[in-house]
DNA sequence: TTACTTGCAAATGATTTGCACGTAT
DNA sequence: ATACGTGCAAATCATTTGCAAGTAA
């Protein structure tokens, strides 16, 4: 692991420290494990995936579904992570320190690819002010088939 | 009610129709209802809120929630509706027929302005298809304060 | 010490499913 | 007549919550 991926992280536990004290909550080894598995990990996560990488990964500490939930919601709480929901398929998770992205989600099979535009983001400037908005932020979600899922609807 | 409307209505229906018999399913008064509930209301439904409105419109029918469940799945698989996932609010359905719109939302007052950007869908066209992916449907928030709350803000 | 946190299991809420009866074709 | 569709209630799935025991501060 690399110095500077090390000190993002450290950053990363401090705010989560801070936040913790300023709300008069503890620190354990479980809210610990759940920041750092999503910040060693490039995936976005459900509950249940994250939970079952976390048992995989730290098995003697025996950590519930039921803390991962606690902890994902406290975490989200923070603005430290941030979910985006596809459907009946569920809600998944990502740290929210990454730069900015938007996603693309197959609603066949729950792919997510991350993609970036500076053109658009221009264009979204462009209708806040021409509606009298000051643009804080935005959500921007494109839902489709992916290429596999196109394929394997052909095959059938 | 116009003729325009009417025949968009009429349109649909067919298009309903052939779809079931094609697939050896029945036309029922359950399914029909579903689709012109949507067709009649300009909103975006739970599945919750179109049984009810269903309900109360219709109480002869006795329709059920799992009907509900059932139709709205049935046309969104054919593609005569979609679902829209707003956060943590749910799942909501609409007509896909229907021009699409986005959303422009004051976090401070909850005005929600309604708008429309085809450089933008172009934009999105092509994100999509340069990862593999065949577009369905979008969803985009514009977040940011209105022009009424930005005043306020300074006169406090 | 004393709150807060945990894992567990039970509870909840949304959605789906099995079934016997009803209905469109 | 024969599937398929329906409402109902029970089942399921993801998520939340109550509780007694454990642990950070």
């Amino acid at each position: 692991m690399s110095n500077i991926e090390n000190i993002e992280y450290d950053s990363l536990l401090i705010r989560f420290k801070d936040l913790l004290k300023h709300n008069n909550l503890k620190f354990t080894k479980q809210r610990e494990v759940v920041l750092k598995t999503l910040y060693n990990n490039d995936e976005h996560f459900t509950p249940e995936s994250l939970y079952l990488l976390i048992k995989e990964t730290y098995p003697e500490l025996n950590v519930g579904i039921a803390t991962v939930y606690r902890t994902l919601n406290l975490l989200e709480e923070s603005s430290i992570v941030t979910s985006i929901s596809f459907g009946s398929a569920g809600k998944k998770y990502e740290l929210a320190n990454k730069p900015h992205h938007d996603h693309l989600i197959c609603k066949c099979c729950g792919l997510i690819v991350e993609f970036e535009n500076g053109d658009i983001e221009t264009k979204q400037e462009e209708i806040a002010s021409k509606n009298g908005f000051k643009l804080t932020s935005h959500l921007m979600q494109l839902y489709g088939i992916c290429e596999n899922c196109q394929k394997s609807r052909k095959n059938k």
